[in-house]
DNA sequence: ACTAAAACGCGTAGGCCATAAACAGTAACC
DNA sequence: GGTTACTGTTTATGGCCTACGCGTTTTAGT
């Protein structure tokens, strides 16, 4: 009735479409949240419990993510986070949007090559600086803000190309799934590497890896193991192409860096992109 | 001292070349244990156990696969497994390669390409038939003879190639690496699809998909929480070439059946391989 | 100014989970 | 027959997430 402050119930700043009810967890995620407030300010808030949280994994990976963990980091009980966080699924996607924002800039007048390689590389860097975003569950979650300014980005780099939009979705796609793989293999093989060492070296499996000499970790074989079961276990019978393969190849390969092997996966892939676009007639032929 | 019953710690069957020291681990999973036995014929057996679990997951996902449960299905008290397993990690790497053991053969005289085309795909379909493999912890453990079979396979298609072992080997991993991508966000999008049928017909959170309408989770679009979260929250100066691209893209894009993701994926990885190999040499330079 | 509602942070408690340690029974070896 | 190794079990510990209900604090409305 009164006409002024009408505490309308829909409180749509631009008229949504079919004004489809979303998850809770994704109104927070998108800082939609806070109408109102009557009660004390909060001392708490859910960027502070976020960074608690990135904190702790960065330190000691996902699994010391709990949520005591988290409330002693910012000197709450557990209970009060969950003022903030509807639960901890909720917290985790919240960990892993807000990692998003340290994503660079992509310069996006270098040519669509130069600047989807640098998007790739700066997401492998990203899962690289922290190992346990790969270990997050995977979630039917949306993507929150500073992840569609990543995809944004890469549209950018896209834009010069005459391709419709779901095509070039297809394109980032692709190279989003790259990266996924890229950094888990890498992982996995410094852990490899890592766990190696802990063992030469009589170290307990807990064994933080500061502890290490880096230098000798950097040196360690990834596929020492492998190698040993196959010398052990494996005949020639059950594996007789591996072993074709590899007979020619005894004290071989130094392991090469690991830059290396990203260049690989990364021209790979782009090749195969590139191939996809002359297809489509998106860039000139460059026939010689 | 003593010079009866020395308990001498090496007990190497074969002369290995450097003895070096495997994980129980590994030595069970390629099935090198049970030198002697002296108490009670065990009624329980590891492939049990993980057939068990694997049961499980297949049914409730990996969630559901605790030791309790497990027990429960096999009939026997949690503690026992532990006499057949050293600990859950072991458990899920033998889940994971007794999985691998259920993998197609695949024809090794159809031409590098079509071989390779047909090993990722037999991948990409296992991992959507067994979404909780993807969940996996990262682990740095060795693969197990059924892993080790498939790369051997891979290595069979690649064999005519003149190639050096590491680097057929960094073409396999690059394509392992797709199909962990691919199947991760195929099983996402599907997720995706399914909790969007659940909010739609107003069923719980925790409904299982058995009891959804298959053809909606087909027609379901995947997007659509976030074109929804786009259209209300997103403007044009915060995603600027996401808005351009997209402005002229109303109602389009039936989603496309996820046969053809695939074969966009794959294609892509394969152009790059082949440009990889025709850069290198091994393969004849095809120009027209 | 007074009241009532709303939001805050906290304590308790319950139900999971993995697994360490000590125990009793069994079958092969010496 | 005694020893010994191996079996499955019982009991117990410490961790985890979170449902529920409590007092307290602040603001909106009268």
């Amino acid at each position: 009735m009164s006409t002024d402050t009408t505490p309308e119930p829909a409180e749509q700043p631009h008229d949504a479409p079919p004004a489809r009810e979303l998850p809770a967890a994704v109104q927070r995620l998108w800082g939609a949240a806070a109408p109102r407030r009557r009660g004390p300010k909060p001392a708490l808030s859910a960027a502070q419990i976020v960074g608690a949280a990135i904190d702790l994994a960065d330190a000691e990976g996902l699994a010391a993510v709990s949520m005591a963990r988290i409330a002693e980091a910012v000197g709450y009980t557990p209970m009060a986070l969950y003022r903030h966080v509807s639960g901890k699924e909720e917290l985790l996607v919240m960990m892993s949007d807000a990692v998003a924002a340290d994503l660079p800039d992509i310069p996006a007048d270098g040519g669509w090559r130069a600047g989807l390689e640098a998007w790739t590389r700066a997401q492998i860097a990203l899962g690289l600086a922290r190992p346990w975003m790969l270990e997050l569950p995977l979630s039917a979650a949306p993507p929150g803000p500073n992840r569609v300014r990543w995809i944004d980005q890469a549209f950018g780099v896209l834009r010069p190309l005459d391709l419709p939009p779901d095509e070039k979705l297809a394109i980032i796609g692709l190279l989003a799934q790259h990266v996924l793989g890229e950094a888990r293999v890498q992982i996995e093989s410094h852990r490899a590497a890592v766990q190696q060492v802990r063992r030469e070296a009589g170290l307990p499996d807990g064994t933080p890896e500061s502890e290490l000499d880096p230098a000798a970790v950097e040196a360690a074989n990834p596929y020492a193991d492998f190698e040993t079961v196959l010398s052990r276990y494996a005949d020639a019978t059950t594996y007789p192409n591996l072993f074709e393969a590899f007979a020619t190849w005894p004290e071989t390969a130094p392991p090469t860096p690991p830059d290396d092997d990203i260049a690989f996966g990364i021209t790979a892939v782009l090749d195969g992109v590139e191939a996809y676009l002359r297809r489509r007639g998106a860039i000139p032929d460059e026939g010689s």
